[in-house]
DNA sequence: AACCGATTCAAACGGCAGTTTAGAGTGATG
DNA sequence: CATCACTCTAAACTGCCGTTTGAATCGGTT
């Protein structure tokens, strides 16, 4: 049986075991061998169908970027007009569903996670594609509820935002031995997106009013 | 001349070549090789004072652990009696320290935060000797401003406090990117270390008057 | 001087990872 | 049927890493 007869070529099996791997793992530690093993390839074929290791990480980037768009959109959820408010849970809502969703190819998220904390060449590529819009996003976001705020300000707030957000992602393992109880459900999600936005609302409010 | 006679013995170069080896490339990217280059040594150095490479990064966790308890001590620049405003202002201001500062053995912060995003053995360690114990000290800190607030609502809190701080160490390749210009400097971080205690204390009323 | 324990050293070992290579299979084309 | 491009495969190559080994060095002791 040829290649392109099966179900899903080598190189689409090659992306999605490529994704869990590197999501998993990191670009580092996630192995040729390994990722190959999963898509049921050969050791050569990520050299044959990408060119290197390297390569293969930019195409699963770039592929997670796009489909994390396809699966959430920017307007996520909300009505026509939203307040600045309801913009602000929503945008925390899809970080948090892009970081925690275990369906298919959650990998987007968790590779952004990464990719912050352990760059590769491709960080440039997420900045550019992802990081970037999301951030700017975010900022017109406070922008709309600090009103007259200068940049410096509007930052600190943003980095408020995103750091309680990806603390989630980043610390898990230290929450399991602190917190064995603790398990991250659908409906914890919902909990958790809902106190990060209420609190930075709060946070936001009092950087509005004091003046800073 | 012998080793004992030397200003530094091999084993204490060892432990500082290694701690500044760990905690910018983590214990898997860290090399042995690496680590006895800088301290002047012989790439069997390791093995031999200490057993493995493991055992060493216990001993550099542990020996950070201690250096960061005497330099940044719990009290920290707090006066008699403080209210709970100033000890969870001094609780982020030494978190921030720690993680930024670029003395000798800055290491502890950076350890720290690599360990919650990147477990090692280690881990269970470093959260029981460090991890633990700061973890109860800010609880006690959010529940005196947050009177009779549940478990569930302090752990919230918490991890928003930590969360933001972390962020600055997590995210600076990205940071780096995004805002060019940006450098953290001596003044830089109180002022960061002032925003995160003022926006946390606005979330923190938040919740507590807000009922929950 | 002879010996000893501690330390240092160069060299090698074994394993793993990314990549390359040479060849075999396969369907389409003439 | 011969040819060709594409794909896949087993095996080897190269380099790095942690560790081990056996000898050399050196100060102190008898």
């Amino acid at each position: 049986m040829r290649a392109d007869d099966r179900p899903e070529a080598t190189r689409d099996r090659l992306l999605d075991a490529a994704g869990a791997e590197f999501a998993e793992h990191g670009f580092r530690h996630a192995t040729v061998r390994e990722i190959c093993r999963r898509a049921g390839a050969n050791v050569a074929a990520v050299n044959y169908h990408f060119r290197d290791k390297e390569s293969l990480y930019e195409a699963v980037v770039t592929r997670a970027h796009r489909y994390a768009v396809d699966k959430f959109p920017p307007g996520l959820g909300l009505g026509a007009d939203p307040t600045p408010e309801q913009r602000l849970g929503a945008f925390v809502r899809a970080m948090f569903l892009r970081m925690f969703d275990e369906g298919r190819p959650a990998w987007q998220g968790k590779l952004m996670a990464r990719e912050m904390f352990e760059p590769t060449r491709a960080l440039a590529i997420l900045v550019n594609d992802i990081i970037k819009p999301q951030h700017l996003e975010l900022m017109s976001i406070v922008r709309a509820l600090m009103p007259g705020a200068g940049e410096a300000a509007l930052r600190l707030a943003v980095n408020s935002v995103i750091g309680q957000v990806l603390h989630y992602h980043h610390a898990r393992a230290v929450t399991a031995l602190l917190q064995p109880a603790a398990q991250y459900g659908a409906e914890d999600i919902e909990r958790l997106a809902g106190h990060v936005t209420r609190f930075s609302l709060a946070g936001i409010r009092d950087m509005a009013g004091g003046g800073g």
